[in-house]
DNA sequence: GCCAACGTTGGC
DNA sequence: GCCAACGTTGGC
């Protein structure tokens, strides 16, 4: 099975590179995913060795910070059990659970941010999900994507 | 199953 | 803070 690019977007001021890169191995939990088109990817598709850019939103600066792979597939994101959570789901079970975290580690830190707006400026990447639909926050990234965007560091 | 009302995402 | 896009909820 070939290996899988995609795009995960984080709010840097909750959980974003920085904090990443703060824990052991520079591996976290990516969770807090609440959307079930995200959510199916997560699911159906990640894989071990999957690699992933990561790219925060909502900021000054929005845009791809960095990459990581995927080092652990989906299993039941422990937020949606938490009544304390943000991400609490009262309508989620032990049993039937709603929503997967996966972990990520981190295996670049770009030396600067690729804005938003760059991307948006390259005719190559107007077919990019990112670009075609704004609000998905754990999408794919094509093959071919991967290689211009890492271009640009 | 339709659709209006409402809530959230996310760029600017 | 504004607002467009779009996801979710709930009445019927």
């Amino acid at each position: 099975m070939s290996k899988h690019y995609w795009l995960f977007k984080a709010e840097p001021h909750i959980y974003g590179i920085d904090h990443l890169n703060a824990a052991p191995k520079k591996i976290g939990r990516w969770d807090g995913i609440r959307n079930y088109q995200a959510r199916n990817f997560l699911r159906d598709q990640v894989a071990i060795d999957d690699e992933v850019f990561i790219y925060h939103s909502s900021c000054k600066n929005v845009g791809i910070v960095g990459t990581a792979k995927v080092v652990k597939t989906a299993y039941p994101d422990p937020t949606q059990f938490d009544p304390e959570s943000d991400y609490y789901d009262p309508k989620s079970t032990q049993e039937n659970p709603r929503w997967v975290s996966v972990d990520i580690q981190v295996t670049q830190t770009f030396p600067r941010i690729i804005p938003l707006a760059e991307i948006k400026a390259q005719p190559k990447l107007e077919n990019m999900v990112l670009i075609k639909q704004s609000r998905l926050s754990t999408q794919p990234v094509t093959k071919a994507e991967w290689d211009y965007i890492l271009k640009m560091v």
